[in-house]
DNA sequence: AGGATCTGCAATCCAATGGTTGCAGATACT
DNA sequence: AGTATCTGCAACCATTGGATTGCAGATCCT
């Protein structure tokens, strides 16, 4: 299995601020400036995040007049729990194969 | 349900050579010395790599005489997987019902 | 039109990090 | 014993990246 852009999303995944964002989107949609209100970061902090974000496409920009709102894509997270899922058992599968293999089996 | 230890694991994963290690080992054990003759980069990167790799837990060392070994737990990965998988449907469960919530229904 | 608010871009700063080289300690081989 | 090999520690360098401030453009409201 093709590893590729998962590594990107991963590295998305892999910030503490940036899951603070996820979460306060879990409770409905919200832009940056909105979000720098309950979180302990600037406006622009919050717009970097919400750019590496929709890059990996896990959250996705909704233009609402003067306001650009963010929402989470909760099946994106899913399908990346599939593809991880996946490699984790491919591992497991490969390396039990090898380890017979040394014992003669 | 607690994000928590989830961010670092995926630190660990968001970075291209750990993957390279990652994948090199699912072709059976390693040293970082072994690993350091087929990856284009130092052996010390790939220590250090290796640590952060094993501190997630995702990686385990074996000591075999004066080398150590490391082999890649498949069950961490999928573990994370189905973590992350639990949040994207919590993410979608909850986004659908304010959008009802929203639609009046 | 004028004021308030929201976004976007750019410059800047500092800490974290991926990578390197060099050296010392430990273990194996002959 | 002596040599080769493997690990571990430390210093160091360059780049990335999270975060800030400042300013300009766009949109809404009265």
């Amino acid at each position: 299995m093709a590893v590729g852009s998962l590594v990107p999303m991963f590295a998305a995944l892999g910030d503490d601020t940036r899951w603070q964002i996820l979460t306060a989107l879990g409770e409905g949609e919200a832009s940056a400036s909105a979000l720098a209100e309950r979180l302990p970061v600037t406006r622009q902090a919050i717009a970097k995040h919400l750019a590496v974000l929709a890059e990996v496409g896990v959250v996705e920009p909704i233009r609402v007049g003067r306001e650009v709102r963010y929402r989470v894509i909760g099946s994106q997270l899913s399908a990346t729990a599939k593809r991880l899922d996946a490699l984790g058992a491919e591992w497991d599968r490969r390396l039990t194969a090898i380890k017979e293999i040394a014992e003669g089996l």
